[in-house]
Order: C-alpha cells, then sequence, then structure tokens
DNA sequence: CCAGTACGGTAACTTACCGTACCCGTCAAT
DNA sequence: ATTGACGGGTACGGTAAGTTACCGTACTGG
C-alpha cells in the first residue's frame, strides 16, 4: 500500500527529472521564447500533458528549471566556511570553486537565459543573483573584513574589492565561454587561471610591509 | 532633380535610422525570438515593407542591428592610442571607457542579446567579441607588454593579466545592471571603481622595488 | 472481481506572427 | 493636369506553438 504510494511519488520525481533535464537542454540552447514544449517532449518521449500536469504552464516550467538548476550549481559555494584558513588560501579555495561553478554548463546555461529573460521574469533574476553571486560577494566581503582588521589588506572599500575579485575570474575567457567561441577551460588551465587572480589580487590589497610589520 | 534624390536618399538613411532605434528598443529588451516585427512597427509607424524593403528578413534586421550597434558603441575604444602615457595613466584611461561602454544602455543590450543568440547567430557572437573584447584584450596585452619589457610590471603572462583587469571592470556590479537589477553607476561612482581596479591591478602587478631599483 | 480515480496520449482549438499581396492616398515629373 | 511610382494601412496564407478537452488505461481500495 505505502510501497506503492512511494512507488508512484518516485516515478513521479524521475519524470520530474527527465523532463527537467530535457527541459535544460532545450532552454539553455534556445532561450525561453524559441523552445517549443513540443522540443522538450520530442526527446524524452510521451506527451505535453506530462509537463502540464507537473509544472502547469510553460513559465511554471522555465522558473522551476531555472531555479532548481542555479541552486543545485550554487550550493557547492555554500557548503561550508572558507574563511578560516589564511587569506591566500581562502582566496584560492574561493577562487577554485567560484571559476568551476561559472565554467560548468549548467551555469553558463542559467546565466545565458537569465540574462537574456531578465525584462521577462526580474524576480527570477533577483533570485538567482541574491543566491548566487550576491551570496558570494557578501562571504568574500567578510573574509576580506577580517583580513583588514588583523592589517593584513589595506583596501577603502573591502565590498567593492570583492566584486573586483570575482569579477577577475569571469573574464574574457568566460565570456568567450559565454558566446560559444571556446571549451571550458580543462581543469590545470582553470588552476593556473585561479593562481593568476589570486596573485594580483593579493599583491595588490596586501598592506605595505611597514604597516603589516607594526603589529 | 539631383536634389530630390538626395532627398529620398536621406529620407531612406532617416527611415533606417528610425528603425533600428525601434528595433534596438524591441530586440534588447525582449530578445530575438520573442520580438515581432510588428511590435518594431508598432513603435514607429508605416507598414512592414519599410522593414522587409530595406532589411530583407528579421534575420537581417537583427544581424544589421547588432553589428551597428556594437560597431558604434565600440569605435569609441579604437580611436587613438592610449598606450602613449605612463601606465597609470593608460589603466586609467582605458578603465574609464571600458567601463563606460560597458555599462552603456546599448553595450548592456548588445551583450544580452548576443549572449542569449549566440548559438543561433555564432558568427554574430564571433564578430562581437572580436571587434570589442577580444581587441580590448590585445591592445592591453601590448601596453602591458611595453611595461614589462620596461621592468615596471612582473607578471608571467601579460595576456591573462589583461583579461583579469577587463574582468574587474565586469564585476558584480555590471552583473547586476545586466540582470536589471540596478542602474548603471553615475558618473562619479564610476570614476571611484575605476580608480579602485587601477589602484589594485596596478599594486598587483608591479614589480617589486628591489627589482625596479635595479636599473 | 468491481467501481473509482488519476494519469497519459491524441488531437483539436486558439492565438501569434512571418512574409506577401492588395488598395489607396500622395507626391513628383512631364 | 495626368500619370506613375512609392509608401502607409490592412488583410491574408501558412505555419508554429501554448493550452486544453476528450478518451482510454492502469492502478487503488473494497
Amino acid at each position: 500500500m505505502t510501497s506503492s504510494i512511494t512507488a508512484r511519488r518516485r516515478a513521479s520525481e524521475q519524470r520530474r527529472a527527465t523532463i527537467l533535464k530535457a527541459a535544460a537542454a532545450v532552454f539553455f540552447e534556445q532561450g525561453y521564447a524559441a523552445t517549443s514544449i513540443d522540443a522538450i517532449i520530442a526527446q524524452i518521449g510521451g506527451s505535453k500533458r506530462n509537463i502540464y500536469n507537473e509544472f502547469g504552464s510553460k513559465e511554471g516550467l522555465f522558473t522551476a528549471l531555472v531555479s532548481e538548476a542555479a541552486e543545485e550549481a550554487l550550493e557547492a559555494l555554500a557548503v561550508e566556511n572558507i574563511g578560516s584558513r589564511d587569506l591566500d588560501g581562502s582566496l584560492s579555495e574561493f577562487g577554485r570553486r567560484l571559476l568551476g561553478i561559472y565554467m560548468s554548463s549548467t551555469l553558463i546555461g542559467v546565466l545565458r537565459t537569465v540574462m537574456a529573460e531578465a525584462s521577462r521574469f526580474p524576480e527570477l533574476a533577483k533570485a538567482f543573483y541574491e543566491k548566487g553571486p550576491g551570496r558570494t560577494s557578501d562571504r568574500l566581503t567578510a573574509v576580506l573584513e577580517v583580513a583588514r582588521a588583523r592589517g593584513e589588506i589595506d583596501v577603502p572599500d573591502c565590498r567593492m574589492a570583492a566584486e573586483h575579485f570575482v569579477g577577475m575570474l569571469r573574464d574574457n575567457l568566460h565570456l568567450r565561454v559565454l558566446l560559444g567561441l571556446q571549451d571550458p577551460p580543462e581543469a590545470k588551465d582553470a588552476e593556473a587561471i585561479v593562481a593568476s587572480v589570486v596573485s594580483i589580487f593579493l599583491k595588490g590589497v596586501r598592506a605595505d610591509r611597514t604597516v603589516s610589520e607594526m603589529h
């Protein structure tokens, strides 16, 4: 009895996941308006009732897709506290994760569609920003403020510096990937990028030796 | 006789410009697929024959729009050589212009649509990148290499550093503007951002004093 | 074994829109 | 003044797509 109920629920979740996967492939490739429900169904079989029963409408499917994809991609950031080590280690770890996420095909697709549909789904854009890049900014700002309090760095505005740091990771390479002109970098190249970013940034914000030697 | 011909040509160019302006408003707001020719005509009056006579098709109108809008926005970068001053001045000037362009409503719209439609119009994405961000990278890389040859800076990879620099200008603030969550910064705030970026970057890449004092 | 229900497939309905054709007014040249 | 070309407005063909009505089916509970 209950087993059949849970079996049904499992099947339903399975269907839901299948739909979302196919929807991601089409929405993230073609954009919202150019994507047809038929195109999604053509990938997974079945009929449109599947989608309308589960998500109610095209908008419902799209918002569910973006929310869940963003959530999934971004949760890698939220797991544990990163600011516990020294600044170099924190920034490196931060950068590694951030770059990996930004270069993931999921987040590339989310970025493309969320930017494109920002005027049609403003609340989606807001939710995405706050859960992802906004939270990242907050976290990194806090890390920098601790370092500033310890006299390790010397910047007038930690938030601005934090935003510059994440910007360095979304540089022209990231833009080329977004534009489909290049594949995401291999792990080795990504590591080199993070090292370069952290090196320049750290040297750029570090307090002068005279100051850091004061304590 | 000839006066009427030139008058006609002027009128034609006027019409073309009017169409492009209205097309920009709609395409950049709604995206390619969601934009209807009727919506563009509704803004400027006239009939669709205007558009089809001038641009042939919806695709033709779109590619013409993106090409010309990008060209217009990006030509501010190409005017004169920037690397003639000292590095600080060059980077500041570079940053000022770049930030102004990236925050302009025109380029915000171009970025949104070019990213979204990259899979449908790959050659458009390529042309945009090469004329804009790619050229910027090249230019800045050259500036940095000159500075490195003079021993002013010390970085392993000037191109990578250049890309990081432009990335710093496209930080989370730029993302918020792209997502429609915030208006572009006022001139005063933009100046502060550029100053912060140049300060951190310059300090981050500057050669150690022991090295720069060697000559 | 039977009634009820919920789900899935077919297909139709309605709308939107690209691209084109037609009709009419306007304006210029002879 | 007449004629002809051009452009505005409208309507239409064809197609594509979002959404829903209808119906069969399979599974739940007694």
